[in-house]
RNA sequence: GUGGCCGUAGCUCAACUGGCAGAGCACCAGGUUGUGGUCCUGGGGGUUGGGGGUUCAAGUCCCCUCGGUCACCCCA
């Protein structure tokens, strides 16, 4: 048993779930359409210094969490842990023969190196979209309502979208500064633990859910009032865009994010219907100090990563209608040996007609056969016995009441497809 | 990576203070000669996650290990 289950935080994805998760793909193929985002993969791998760079060399990521292996020719790659570092490398890479501002999206896993829990898995699927090359809010306004819209089109209503900005190079080492300043002040109110992390990163004690870091955090000064001028119009113009697209959000003054690179717009949309350290359904913001640490030119963008297990796991706490499997429209049974080849024919002509059509195998009790068709969700049975062969004629039998007719063997697929 | 709780059939669970591993659901087959979803009858399924120890005897107690889960860290 041990040996058969998969890795640890892993999941096998099967029916119903595989297709749920399908659909799910399905609806952001859809959506990133209808916004107008172009398709893009990356490699599952990048050389390590494309994560070490730009997520910093503190953070968790880089310290814990990567997937990192050695090739035959002594290269050190690793598992992509996070995309938008590999789709700004692809971008600058490629930068001319793309459009300008380049709207990307991707549906892909990312791989973490964290110990598993319901919702927070080493392999995890992320829908996402970066929009690079624009500094203007009104990219950051498209990505998060985007965002929104895919979480409400999924059926989620017990969420919330936290907002906030963090400055930029202009604003924000003063602002830090300030609140290091702060913090040295009430360092004995923190526990050892907490205290020391505000010395890797002072703003994370803002987002703290320790008792003790709230309270102190409660009195900090805030970034929000410490914001220069440009970002303090960028983040207002954000708000402004949002409510003319509708899309609510709250304005969320503790709101940091883990990654080095980001500035100004952050955001977060948390599920309320999921324990705490997973609740966070999709995160993002603009990154306008990536590329050059990618050893770019000074390229500004925005984006979010959307997990896609936990959206699922968000609509199964929900209890909201899950995508479910398509099935087929008719379902060929043989009756007796001498019908095998008969059946599969007329399913393969199905097919050809494009009908969705199963046929098992023959080689069961008709009763089965039927509880099979039953089963896959056909709206047809096709019953093709000797007495259907003598007669030319197929046995149609509608399994939502029982009701059948004889069809004539060439025209079941017409008879089907004009039925289905 | 740190700590707590948990691990019995495919699923949900039962088995008094150690004493012969069970039920429901699901699955398969029958209920006469070609008809599913209801009903009745029967059947297959387990090295009680794995390994070691204590004991006459371990699902039950102890140790290790693997996995799940919750919290922390961090985030999707």
């Amino acid at each position: 048993m041990t040996e058969l289950a998969p890795p640890r935080g892993t999941i096998d994805l099967l029916p119903p779930r595989s297709e749920a998760m399908l659909g799910l793909y399905e609806a952001g193929h859809e959506l990133a359409h209808r916004y107008g985002f172009r398709y893009v993969e990356t490699p599952s791998f990048e050389h390590t210094e494309v994560f070490e760079r730009t997520s910093g060399g503190t953070s968790d990521i880089v310290t814990k969490e990567m997937y990192t292996f050695e090739d035959k020719g002594g290269r050190s790659l690793t598992l992509r842990p996070e995309p938008t570092a590999p789709v700004m490398r692809a971008y600058l890479a490629h930068r001319h023969d793309l459009p300008t501002p380049f709207k990307a999206y991707y549906v892909s896993a990312n791989w973490r190196h964290s110990r598993p829990q319901a919702g927070r898995l080493r392999e995890f699927r992320q829908l996402g979209v970066e929009v690079i090359g624009t500094p203007a809010p009104e990219a950051d306004v498209e990505v998060v309502a985007m965002a929104d819209r895919y979480l409400r089109d999924r059926g989620l209503r017990r969420f919330a979208l936290h907002l906030n900005s963090i400055g930029d190079e202009a604003c924000r080492p003063a602002y830090r500064e300030e609140l290091v300043a702060y913090l040295e002040g009430r360092r004995d109110e923190l526990s050892d633990e907490h205290g020391d992390r505000f010395r890797e990163n002072p703003l994370r004690v803002l987002d703290c859910r320790d008792e003790a870091c709230r309270r102190v955090a409660r009195d900090a000064p805030l970034i929000t009032e410490r914001l220069c001028e440009a970002c303090a119009e960028h983040l207002a113009a954000v708000q402004a865009g949002l409510r003319a697209a509708g899309v609510a959000f709250q304005p969320d003054p503790f709101l940091v994010r883990g990654l080095d690179y980001y500035t100004r717009t952050a955001f977060e949309f948390v599920s309320e219907a999921m324990p705490a350290a997973q609740s966070t359904l999709c995160g993002g913001g603009r990154y306008d100090g990536l590329a050059e640490v990618l050893g770019g030119a000074p390229t500004p963008g925005v984006g979010f990563g959307l997990g896609l297990d936990r959206v699922l796991y968000a609509m199964e706490e929900e209890g909201v209608e899950l995508p479910g499997p398509r099935s087929v429209d008719a379902f060929v049974v043989a009756v007796g040996d001498g019908a095998i080849l008969a059946a599969r024919g007329l399913v393969e002509d199905l097919r050809r007609a494009g009908v969705a059509a199963e046929a098992s195998a023959g080689d069961r009790p008709l009763k089965a056969q039927l509880r099979m068709a039953d089963r896959t969700g056909a709206r047809f049975a096709v019953i093709v016995g000797e007495r259907e062969m003598a007669e030319g004629r197929a046995t149609v039998r509608r399994l939502s009441d029982g009701s059948q007719e004889a069809v004539p063997m060439e025209d079941v697929p017409g008879w089907i497809s004009g039925r289905a």
